[in-house]
DNA sequence: CAAGATTGAGGCCTCAATCTTT
DNA sequence: AAAGATTGAGGCCTCAATCTTG
């Protein structure tokens, strides 16, 4: 069964490979055109598809980082003026990001650029057959994915 | 075409966060049964792939990081034991990673547990049809992908 | 001067510890 | 004591500059 493990290898290669040329050129194409890191953009995404607000700690979940990680990002964002803290009403232990009216203005300028560039280096290779199995394969690897906070069993 | 956009965005997304969870899992199944990190482990398969040595600039392309990050990741494996740094025969201003008989058994150790790991939460997910259109899309990904030292046209 | 590799400086991330509020 | 968030310490990476050899 040699050909079949050797073919299941070159996936795993493959999608490593691919991750990292893409999150290369799109972070520069991001950067070069708005100055605007992965990071950040992705962060002006999740604030803006929440209404505009989030916790800390549910917005470092959606943006793939630890909690500390995101402390730091947000800091850097609230000084570039993208978005400000607020606290939490019900919470006083709580406090989240909001999103401030030039944190939404980069984002409407950078997602054309963005997306685009998602077409043209990603989707756009993909048949729509493709698109099924890849979404349908990817969701099931993703919710079978032990969640990192889990209990060793 | 909402639909369908969404639909492509959507591959897109679920494969940032599969690679995410993946990578996280796989390296903290590395690192504690073996006390390696991932990374050290790709520096492992690739030189053994290539017979044991590699020029560092080259090793530097197949583990995906850049030149500098590749010195300062093998000076620590060199620390450690695992590989060793030897001049290359006919230019001396090469230098090439060698693997110690340390570092082979290292990988042959380590190497069951990552493959599991790969299968148990990669591939075992991945249909015969799912195998074969993911190699083919993320081929063409790579191939189609601009490489971070091409001029910019 | 170009190529191969390393070094210096600085950015961003993680883990563990800490502070505040529940 | 636990939850939410931050801070301190330290690791690893990148870019630009440097050193050596071609």
């Amino acid at each position: 069964v040699t050909t079949r493990d050797d073919a299941r290898l070159d996936v795993w290669r493959h999608f490593l490979v691919a991750h990292a040329a893409l999150v290369d050129v799109l972070e520069r194409e991001l950067q070069e055109a708005h100055g605007l890191p992965l990071a950040w953009y992705d962060v002006l995404v999740q604030l803006n598809a929440a209404g505009g607000r989030r916790r800390m700690g549910d917005l470092a979940e959606s943006v793939l980082i630890s909690r500390s990680g995101l402390t730091r990002l947000v800091d850097r964002m609230e000084e570039a003026g993208l978005v400000r803290r607020a606290r939490v009403p019900g919470d006083k232990r709580g406090s989240e990001a909001v999103l401030t009216a030039e944190g939404r203005s980069a984002l409407r300028t950078a997602a054309p650029t963005h997306l685009r560039g998602i077409e043209e280096h990603f989707s756009r290779h993909l048949n729509p057959q493709e698109v099924r199995a890849m979404r349908e394969a990817l969701g099931r690897i993703v919710a079978a994915s032990p969640r990192a906070d889990d209990a060793d069993v």
